[in-house]
DNA sequence: ACGATTTGTTGGAACGTTCCAACACTTTCG
DNA sequence: CGAAAGTGTTGGAACGTTCCAACAAATCGT
């Protein structure tokens, strides 16, 4: 609207100093004397002076920026992790660029590009979907860190995830110091983190000696995916009275399932699923669940990638966060 | 880690033509011959050149970047409107810097203010808590758009939101439809949004000849408001057979209210909820909603913004959509 | 009292682009 | 055939900062 953005000159010439006097009164520098000083800061209010972060990003090189990617805006629990970013990063003094890749692995692979040519200095990727070759050549560019998987040896990269395999044992426990004995696991499909969290599961149930009672049925880490496991797992014949699911968008769909046979939740079957969303603690549903501590997944995976800019040859590091186990009214004592 | 990052000029160098040259072929102009761009085509990819945004966007004056501020990511239904916007923003072929207010306007302000020295082109303001000085001085400086909610009369400022006052007479046209009479409004608390609401119920109410049936009962947008509320409403003695609730979050909370009270939904009592958050479509919560297209919002918001920056003088315009009603399973006929 | 230090201040050169006026060559065509 | 129009290319100035070497003035230590 302004004719013309004021600049540092503006200021300068207002102020009746040099540019390069302005540039240091406006970092704060203890190299300005309280006159002038003041007669900048005077000025500069009057003009309505704001830095160009384009033209500081040029000049020192340093963009104070990181570019942040998540898989899916829509999914609570990266919203969740996303905070606890933007907190870390905050403290910092840095700067955030959001983009999603929208699930779609071309768009994402853009979105990625257009961040690196804003210079960012570093890279978050929450639950990406970059094939392992980009993934390192980005890494080889620009220090990076990937958010709730874990990537091993991958030089310049490092990762934080939850422990899903003992997340899955803290859920069968649960179940089996309640007294139950015939557990069944709705499976979140082929992905990594869904095949971790059954493992767990076997490896638990076989601990407690219950290794024949071990059954999967097939689900997705989606409402509909966890209705159609809990519906093959309790019109089986196996008389389950415990369901530990996937995640908890497909423990809701299993509570459906449970609901639609006229059961009751947990009298007639308990049931316990995973991430510790906000959305599994609402009263109507009320799901005892494995919750991730999220927002400390992303402070503490921001921390690593500002190690990470602070010295670019370290090691690749990984961080294993312990789950913990949330009791709510989805899960109680066996009663058969 | 390349010790320096390659430069149009190393391009120009390699490919044996001017830098200015270069500049032309990749923005692909052209005015280049096929074998100069050939050239530079090779030598860029084999220096794994790419281009400074910082630089470029300080030598042409515009950052092609909006602003996107949102009161708070956790909000499911935020993130399907910043969803909307950044489809549209991509296909201007424009890029967005997301930054959240944390639900704090101080923190609010600062990233706006961030956001304006990275030369943001426009803004757009997704559920601000901004004071109307502000917002003034803001719009006086960049263009800008409010996203769901109603903004009139700023210069310089579009806004665009759902017509709560409409939405809420379809959710009462639609529970009078099924027989009901004794329909209660469980409140959103005093913003904007939830009177609009509120005014709306009251409105159809007296249309339909139910003006002494109104009654509201104090809620607010969370589980908890929703719960209260329609615990006040069902322990009274005026037999509601029926309650518009002021957000779906709320209605999750109703819900819970009726089931403490071993009532059935929707046999004794229909719940009518508002957004049409992807939440309510759950099955084990089938909540009948209005619905706000929020995808669209978030683009033709998105599309005003374009607008405003392509005549930043044009008159302040305002978009009102209609919401639609969505029937789940939360609504019945009336039995009484 | 005089060099050495400290305290403020300065102009100019970077940073990596885009834009512009100018150029050398073709080609067109009246 | 010569002027006009087009085609491809170029170097240098700008964009708004930060950094650096240099400096003048004030203060110090002996």
């Amino acid at each position: 609207m302004a004719p013309n953005r004021p600049t540092i000159k503006d200021v300068a010439a207002l102020a009746g100093v040099s540019k390069s006097l302005v540039s240091l009164a406006m970092r704060g520098s203890d190299r300005v004397s309280a006159e002038s000083r003041a007669a900048i800061i005077e000025a500069a209010a009057q003009l309505g002076y704001r830095p160009n972060a384009a033209a500081r990003s040029l000049a020192d090189r340093r963009s104070h920026t990181l570019g942040v990617v998540v898989l899916d805006l829509l999914n609570p629990i990266y919203a969740e992790i996303i905070d606890g970013v933007q907190g870390e990063v905050r403290q910092h003094g840095y700067h955030t660029m959001l983009v999603t890749g929208n699930d779609n692995p071309v768009i994402e692979q853009g979105e990625v590009e257009k961040l690196l040519e804003f210079q960012v200095e570093g890279l978050v990727l929450i639950g990406h979907r970059m094939p392992a070759g980009s993934l390192d050549a980005i890494a080889g560019d620009c220090p990076a860190v990937v958010i709730s998987r874990a990537e091993r040896g991958i030089a310049g990269l490092d990762s934080i995830s939850n422990d899903d395999v003992s997340g899955a044992r803290m859920a069968v426990d649960h179940l089996v110091s309640l007294g139950h004995r015939s557990i069944a696991h709705v499976t979140g499909g082929g992905n990594e983190v869904a095949l971790l969290r059954k493992f767990g599961y076997e490896q638990s149930m076989t601990d407690h000696g219950l290794a024949e009672q071990i059954a999967c049925y097939e689900g997705a880490f989606t409402d509909e995916g966890g209705y159609r496991g809990a519906a093959a797992a309790l019109d089986s014949d196996r008389g389950h009275t415990a369901l530990f699911v996937a995640n908890d968008i497909a423990a809701v769909g299993a509570l459906a399932a449970v609901a639609d046979r006229a059961l009751n939740v947990p009298t007639d079957v308990s049931i316990v699923g995973y991430d510790g969303m906000a959305l599994a603690s609402l009263r109507s549903l009320s799901i005892t669940t494995i919750a991730q501590p999220l927002a400390r997944i992303g402070s503490e995976g921001a921390g690593l990638l500002f190690l990470r800019i602070g010295d670019p040859t370290r090691p690749p590091a990984h961080i294993g966060v312990e789950p913990r186990l949330i009791v709510r009214n989805s899960s109680g004592a066996c009663h058969t």
